[in-house]
DNA sequence: AAATTTACTTACTTACTGGTAAGTAAGCAA
DNA sequence: TTGCTTACTTACCAGTAAGTAAGTAAATTT
């Protein structure tokens, strides 16, 4: 991939997170970059184009992680992934489904489909992760491990929500009721 | 209060909960009640003010109905509240949280203040209401019923943006396995 | 009856949106 | 050296955004 397409990526996964999709327009990637409005739709012909060339990059970034993670007892996977959110929290970001699920309505229909794939896969890997890790012994939860997998990644999605408008504790305090709640 | 002005917050409501606040513009309130474009503006100065309106609107809603709940059983306005979340669900809404603390850093910062007024007034509410039902032994859980209270709304908040995306049943699973988790 | 206020409409401005058409300089390949 | 591709720039488009100034008809107040 080119470096110049690698660069108006990266800062549109940026804007995504901070202003949100619909916030932010072709102008905010050229000026930055130093190049002109075009020349973004020369790399990506439109807005669409651009929303999914960043949920494929996460996509490709979340399987190469939970790779590398695959290894490790799920409670030390678990953790990770809570990290991923404590360092978007950090630098005041929100996840990408935090911010293209509100959007979602008004997103071309191509885009909407890729929101979906990201929102499987993630909940996938996470239902596999606390299934595996109550078999193991490492966690305790009542319900199915997809049930358990949903009351999670919403509390992660939302916590980022909810520390952007009442301070970053609102992250710590979650994640750390969270792990208390299933970790024998 | 007016009726059109009643009818203007009204719509704007459900545009903000559908499309979010950046997405829809005057135009979408003026066309579907049939006046011009200068008629919002007219009773809202500018969007900022429209949005304080919806809060104010939604603030007042929130105080009147938990007021009316306030002599049940603990356990019973906690079902009112995940209600009041069903129905949105239902309309294919989210909640004015999940839709206004994205879009949070392109608001202004008079509309930033009732957003966070919205968020404490609810986390109070919630807060108060776990922490009584547990002492009258309807709730059991470990830790703060502060820190139980943030977990549970967003739990409920995100389940909104799930539901868009991954469909109706998302809700259902999340609020089912929440009250499994706490009801004695 | 006159003055004022309310609730608009008409007509407009400024700024920006995503998107396109045409041109170009640099590099590469036959 | 000709032809083609890559990676842009320049210049522009129609549409839409929020917002405003001036006018008006009807109701309300004085």
């Amino acid at each position: 991939m080119s470096e110049t397409r690698e660069k108006i990526i990266s800062l549109a996964d940026k804007l995504i997170r901070v202003n949100g999709f619909n916030a932010f327009s072709y102008k905010d990637i050229a000026q930055p970059l130093e190049m002109k409005n075009a020349a973004v739709h020369y790399h990506f012909p439109g807005k669409t184009d651009l929303g999914i060339g960043v949920i494929n990059e996460e996509l490709y970034r979340f399987t190469q992680q939970t790779h590398k993670w695959q290894k490790l007892p799920e409670d030390e996977q678990l953790k990770h992934f809570i990290d991923v959110f404590r360092k978007h929290c950090h630098h005041g970001n929100i996840c990408l489904m935090g911010s293209l699920s509100p959007d979602y309505n008004t997103l071309a229909p191509d885009m909407q489909l890729k929101v979906q794939e990201m929102a499987n896969a993630i909940l996938q890997w996470l239902s596999a992760c606390l299934d595996a890790g109550r078999k193991h012994k490492r966690f305790k939860f009542k319900g199915s491990a997809e049930d358990r997998a949903l009351l999670i990644i919403t509390n992660l999605q939302a916590s980022l929500l909810m520390s952007r408008v009442l301070g970053n504790t609102i992250f710590s305090r979650i994640s750390h009721q969270l792990l208390d709640d299933i970790l024998i």
